[in-house]
DNA sequence: CACACACTGTAGCGCTCGCTACGCGCCGTG
DNA sequence: CACGGCGCGTAGCGAGCGCTACAGTGTGTG
């Protein structure tokens, strides 16, 4: 059974994925909840606790929504149909709040630090997973992972200021240098 | 002569380069650069009319530093070069700042998805002259553009996290696969 | 019934925030 | 000299923040 706890920490995740993390502050917060911030740290530890369980909720999600994906035909396709899972339904929303979050991690401010660390982890090992299902040996894995990820991360981060064609584009030009490089039967790689 | 007003916005760039724009508040800034938060609100309109304002110093001392890098011998050396020039030095801080306004400007806060627009247009109009003068088209130039600053930002984004060495790896897969598509004499492109 | 305990509402603490009202000194111009 | 405006310091406003003290209320257990 879900405790009263687990209920508002899906609640509260689905408030920080609508309005971000940033200027997140607990009364609104309970308000749209129906309930109090008195009963949010009740629930929760403190405001920090709350937040890394906000984090750890959407990792989940994100994980999971990642291993549902169907099987893809070919490098070259996984590359497009990561990007299509990342950028379409409410795994757009995780990955923004991902990035928020990132980017609060980047001077060292806690929870986020930490909380990122652990999620990035997990997110990381999965999308490695879906590269694996395609054929790719562990360590092209872990290369083409880390490429694409990064090269996703950063358009989603300038998501408003690029057209959808051009990012598009983008990703299928990513899609063919990573196919040129990884895709057939994975040579070893020189330097 | 620099006015007053320029001074503290540059003294107060510092400031946010080292410590973040997300928790910057006015009486800690003021007291590090002594003066008071009195006089910021005297010489500039109001907390987002500073934040912009350094936003925009930063923007300066980016695109700046970029048109002042030498020549690269050839495309590969073109993105090897450029991830050197944001990874290394003061360089790196503006990057970091960036991608925290950018962060800030995805749930539409303002003036950081304003001023976030404004920034970006003209670094990446820096970066794709950049990549023009070893040669590229105008459009090739800004299809690598797109490519290229995506994956390096998101490469930046998730600093703490990686190894050096890995980063390394990827912006070097990244430039081998630049330099096969749009390398040598630049070839039109398919689809 | 008596009691312990999980849960919740009220009210408020201490603090920081962006911002402002007010008044003082300095300095160039009549 | 008188004056007006620029630059600046002091002190404080109202609001929001995370968080807590306290007083309940309902429920299951002896």
């Amino acid at each position: 059974m879900a405790t009263r706890r687990d209920e508002l920490a899906d609640a509260a995740t689905d408030y920080a994925l609508e309005h971000g993390l940033i200027g997140l502050s607990l009364r609104p917060l309970a308000r749209a909840l129906g309930t109090s911030d008195r009963m949010l740290l009740y629930h929760f530890e403190d405001k920090d606790d709350l937040v890394a369980t906000i984090l750890r909720t959407t990792s989940e999600r994100s994980v999971r929504s990642l291993r549902d994906l169907p099987l893809s035909p070919g490098l070259r396709h996984a590359v497009l149909d990561l990007w299509r899972a990342v950028t379409t339904g409410p795994q757009q929303r995780c990955q923004r709040l991902y990035v928020e979050a990132a980017a609060l991690g980047l001077f060292g401010r806690e929870p986020y630090a930490t909380a990122v660390k652990e999620t990035n982890a997990s997110w990381v090992s999965a999308v490695a997973a879906h590269f694996r299902r395609v054929g790719l040996s562990a360590t092209a894995a872990r290369q083409v992972t880390l490429l694409v990820d990064a090269t996703f991360m950063g358009l989603q981060l300038d998501e408003p200021l690029d057209s959808v064609a051009q990012q598009r584009r983008a990703v299928c030009d990513l899609a063919d240098a990573v196919e040129a490089r990884w895709g057939r039967r994975s040579q070893p790689g020189k330097a």
